[in-house]
DNA sequence: ACTATACGGAACTCGCCAGTTCTGGAACTC
DNA sequence: GAGTTCCAGAACTGGCGAGTTCCGTATAGT
């Protein structure tokens, strides 16, 4: 975001108009994606003129990556999850937790093409997006194993990338909802499972 | 593709082009992404014209859902996997079996944005793309669950789908390579303790 | 009051690309 | 060889969207 400095008097910026801004962009970019996202779209959802949009973005590219690095960031981290002494409950509580994850997944569903293009882009995803949710199921994952619940062996980087690789093949590729149902099974018939080596309860 | 009746005499159509315009389509599909590929782009890169693409395709979408309808699928079936007499060998042959499948996960990095705004597009990518590669994986599980190798309870529909979900997600968002010590994890690490609960030899 | 900047809105420039048409020539039928 | 359809290549058309500029107006400092 641009931050000019204000030189003498003059109107001063609303600064309400970039969280609109910001809201509105993120809108479009998950219904339309990347490509299909027009600065006038954003503009009139955002019910503003597009010099006001150019004043606070340069181009297009810089706001939508504003979008991710504002708003696509994933507020839950470990310590935000109770611990309820089993991996098993641990999942089950995070699963209550992050009930509006969907839009940020959505949004990233226009991005995937511009990824291999904008290496700024990608880095932002990369640390806002992937990174905390891939964390969040390691960070369980270790605290499993200071419980000792884990089996030795477990392949503990590739297992915490699974669960972010099948919601977002869900969402990208197949367009199924993430269902409670499908999340649940993720928990207990894949991640629960591989690590504990315990199948049913 | 246009299959037009040839009225009465004159040159006919060199049947060589049309596999040169796909090859070249698929190609820069894959490099680009459907917005960013452009039909002068195909059309030089086949050496052709693009009266000449225009003549067999009446658009660039009916091109791209032909590129992966004649060349996206895979030829691979469970029977053309060797049974080896474990889920853990056939895997392991199907990893020497498909070495050039990367290139079709990769034209769908661009194909991934336009999903939502062409049935038709996701109709084909669901029928020979994704259809197929769950298929395959299943039909390995199939076969281990009739040699008794499955464990009880095991959830087939969800574990078909790990393998595409972890190779979508690495070509597509985070774009790092299928080296073959990630394809053998994906298989050691997880499908085959989740599936016969033997997580080492 | 005066000045400077903000606002929404609309008109504008400019480049890109899908799709069409033309050119000079080649290949095939009758 | 007359007529037709093909070929590659290049010129052309039309629409769309990023980014700019201008309008009339609003809101601040001095």
């Amino acid at each position: 975001m641009l931050e000019e400095r204000q030189r003498k008097g003059g109107r001063p910026r609303d600064a309400t108009r970039d969280a609109d801004i910001l809201e509105a962009a993120r809108a479009v970019l998950a219904e339309r994606g990347y490509e299909r996202t027009t600065m006038a779209e954003i503009a009139a959802r955002a019910g503003a003129g597009k010099a006001t949009v150019y004043r606070r973005w340069a181009s297009k590219a810089e706001l939508v990556i504003d979008v991710l690095a504002c708003s696509g960031s994933l507020a839950i981290t470990v310590d935000d999850v109770p611990d309820t002494g089993s991996l098993r409950g641990d999942l089950a509580a995070l699963r209550a937790l992050k009930s509006r994850d969907e839009s940020t997944w959505r949004a990233l569903v226009g991005l995937v093409s511009e990824l291999p293009h904008s290496p700024e882009l990608a880095r932002v995803v990369d640390q806002r997006v992937v990174g905390p949710r891939v964390a969040l199921i390691r960070g369980l994952l270790e605290r499993a194993r200071d419980r000792g619940e884990l089996l030795p062996g477990v392949n503990v980087d590739l297992l915490s990338r699974v669960p972010s690789s099948m919601i977002a093949y869900r969402l990208l590729v197949t367009h199924e909802p993430l269902d409670p149902e499908f999340l649940r099974s993720l928990s207990e018939d894949i991640v629960v499972p591989l690590a504990t080596g315990r199948p049913r309860d």
